[in-house]
RNA sequence: GCACCGGUAGCUCAGCUGGAUAGAGCGCUGCCCUCCGAAGGCAGAGGCCAGGGGUUCGAAUCCCUUCCGGUGCGCCA
């Protein structure tokens, strides 16, 4: 129960009695009917469009029954005035005891503040990350890697019941080419001198495996046929990889409840399965695809390949789910994955990077046809981020094996500084990660200024521990009547934090916490230089301890704000500043 | 050619799923340190919300369309 859900069913519980009264037409739609902290504090502590939703299918004038709904939503103790506004807004002023017993709420919840049962433990599947199993974590999986792991926790946080889990692929080419990539690793663990083929993984972090397999094996695989080692290798290389992934993603405080194997999927025949199904529902056929447009492909010719209907979904082209060697596309087992995810879930979500915008029709076409549309897919497509340096594009190429590792990235800035600035913007957009600018204790800096004011308010206690007499323990009850209007207020923006959780909960986009995290961490700094021009104004006063244990509960309260929304973001709360 | 994502202050970006006079930071102008951390705060200037239609009490937000930028297109993964 929030403040704002408290009051959404206050104008209920006004317009059942406007119906039963005859006021108001019965069987209205109501979901529009919105309780909201208007824009501009002038006109009040809440508001709502009650009555310029409704007017029309009432068929009545909307201030007239703005002025009927105001007239019983008035009636509340704690409702000092409600007035019609514009075109019918009706304006709630509430009294100053409404924000002293949400400051009760916030020190009594604590931790739980802004938690929710919203969710109703609809289960969700979050799958993020994902990323090939083909070498170390690089900066281009980590912001899909922290938005689905903060988008994991804020469904947690609001009421669902989450599974995070991770896709490996391990059964395309890909590996393969790393099982090739580890046999040369093997020879020259056995004396030979290699040069490693341009289209080969380079990286040194496959030698200890390459030395390994020499260990146990000797020489018996050097000149025998792919058939001999290749499955061998490709386990062996796999099953490093995911150590190495798994330890990397430990630095960014993120742990995946499962781990799905594209390899074991089709070793149970998961998209045969999947294929039967489409088939009797004829959204599966074989056909021929037209030749692709854009570049052209040299190799391309017309062959006839099982292929789902996905232009009924709206996709641009039916999509193939076997090759022409009878081995399934990644689309094919990987609809086979999401239909084996959807049977366990109310809901998917995808995190994806958005070079893969192009499959998500195809996808969601899939799961909508093997669920019956029951289960919703969600995929968030998260834009890259520009490396730079003190304003500099970071130099990488891939092929040169010097791109930039997250491990690296963790170690030079910290893992609080790269969860808070990956969320520090819309994931759709795209986002530049500059060195010098995430570390810099500036305002310019969002991370610092949060931090900042939580290790302010961590100060006060601090310096208030200095002030107290001995003997004299922390007052249980200090008067919060001493708290004035500007105080208040900020008490007004700490309660939108339960909302904050919920829209973005509802909306997929943790970056909203960010952003509401930086307003009330100026309010607070707000709040805190008043005391540079007016010393009576400050928070602790060392003549006037009833004043100051206010405050102090009053800076406990949005300090307690402050690190639950840092929790949902994987965020650590700074104790001080260095 | 097609698809997806963007286009909001000089710059970087928010904008609460359709609400009232569109916000923040940086930069610019002017104030504020014998003072709990000034690593800050206050005030001011700065907008055709890319353009054009539509939907309605009401649009930056929804729909159509044009333009500009980014990403992608395959039996790859």
């Amino acid at each position: 129960m929030t403040l704002y859900s408290d009051f959404a069913d206050a104008i209920d519980a006004v317009l059942d009695k406007l119906e039963a009264t005859g006021d108001l037409p019965g069987g209205l739609d109501r979901r529009n009917v919105a309780v909201e902290p208007p824009r501009d504090p002038a006109h009040g502590d809440l508001a709502t469009n009650a009555a310029m939703v409704l007017a029309k299918p009432a068929k009545t004038n909307p201030r007239a029954l703005a002025e009927k709904i105001a007239a019983g939503l008035g009636e509340r103790s704690d409702v000092v005035s409600a007035e019609v506004a514009g075109p019918g807004f009706i304006n709630l002023r509430l009294s100053p005891r409404t924000w002293i017993t949400e400051l009760e709420t916030i020190r009594a919840a604590g931790a739980a503040y802004g938690r929710s049962q919203m969710g109703h433990g609809q289960r969700v599947n979050v799958e993020y990350v994902s990323a090939n199993p083909t070498g170390p974590m690089h900066m281009g999986h980590c912001r899909g890697a922290v938005v689905g792991d903060a988008l994991a926790t804020l469904l947690e946080y609001s009421g669902h019941s989450v599974t995070r889990e991770y896709y490996i692929n391990d059964a395309g080419g890909q590996v393969d080419v790393l099982a090739r990539s580890v046999h040369l690793r093997y020879r020259e663990a056995l004396g030979e001198t290699i040069e490693i083929p341009e289209g080969l993984y380079p990286g040194d972090y496959l030698v200890a495996i390459g030395q390994a397999l020499a260990s146990e094996h000797g020489a018996r695989f050097v000149g025998a046929p792919e058939s001999e080692w290749l499955v061998l290798f490709r386990t062996r290389a796999v099953a490093a990889m995911m150590v190495m992934i798994r330890d990397d993603l430990a630095l960014l405080g993120i742990h995946h409840d499962v781990f799905s194997s594209e390899a074991e999927l089709q070793a149970e025949k998961l998209p045969e399965a999947a294929e039967a199904t489409l088939r009797a529902r004829d959204l599966v056929y074989d056909g021929v695809l037209e030749a692709p447009k854009g570049e052209v492909a040299e190799d391309w010719e017309p062959v006839e390949l099982p292929l789902f209907r996905s232009t009924r979904f709206g996709d641009d082209q039916d999509r193939p789910i076997r090759k022409s060697n009878g081995s399934w596309t990644y689309f094919g087992a990987d609809m086979a994955y999401h239909f084996r995810k959807a049977a366990n879930a109310d809901q998917l979500i995808d995190i994806w990077g958005a070079d893969h915008s192009g499959t998500v029709k195809r996808i969601q076409a899939a799961v909508s046809a093997l669920t019956d549309g029951k289960v919703p897919l969600d995929v968030k497509l998260v834009q890259m981020v520009r490396l730079l340096r003190g304003g500099e594009p970071l130099k990488m190429s891939k092929r040169a094996g010097n791109f930039v590792t997250l491990a690296d990235v963790v170690r030079e800035v910290g893992k609080d500084v790269v969860r808070f600035t990956m969320l520090s913007r819309r994931s759709d957009a795209q986002m530049d990660f500059d060195f010098a600018k995430v570390v810099e204790a500036s305002k310019d800096n969002p991370v610092f200024y949060v931090q900042y004011a939580h290790a302010r308010i961590r100060s006060l206690h601090r310096k208030a521990d200095l002030l107290r007499h001995p003997g004299e323990g922390r007052d249980p009850s200090p008067d919060l009547s001493l708290l004035d209007a500007e105080e208040l207020a900020i008490i007004q923006l700490a309660a939108q934090f339960p909302r904050v959780i919920e829209q973005a909960a509802t909306s997929h986009e943790p970056h909203r916490v960010a952003f509401y995290l930086f307003d009330l961490a100026a309010a607070f700094h707000a709040l805190w230089n008043r005391g540079n021009d007016d010393p009576a104004r400050r928070f602790l006063i060392s003549d006037n301890p009833a004043v100051s244990r206010a405050r102090l509960v009053l800076a406990d309260a949005i300090g307690q704000v402050i690190r639950n929304g840092l929790s949902v973001m994987g965020v650590a709360a700074a104790e001080e500043m260095h």
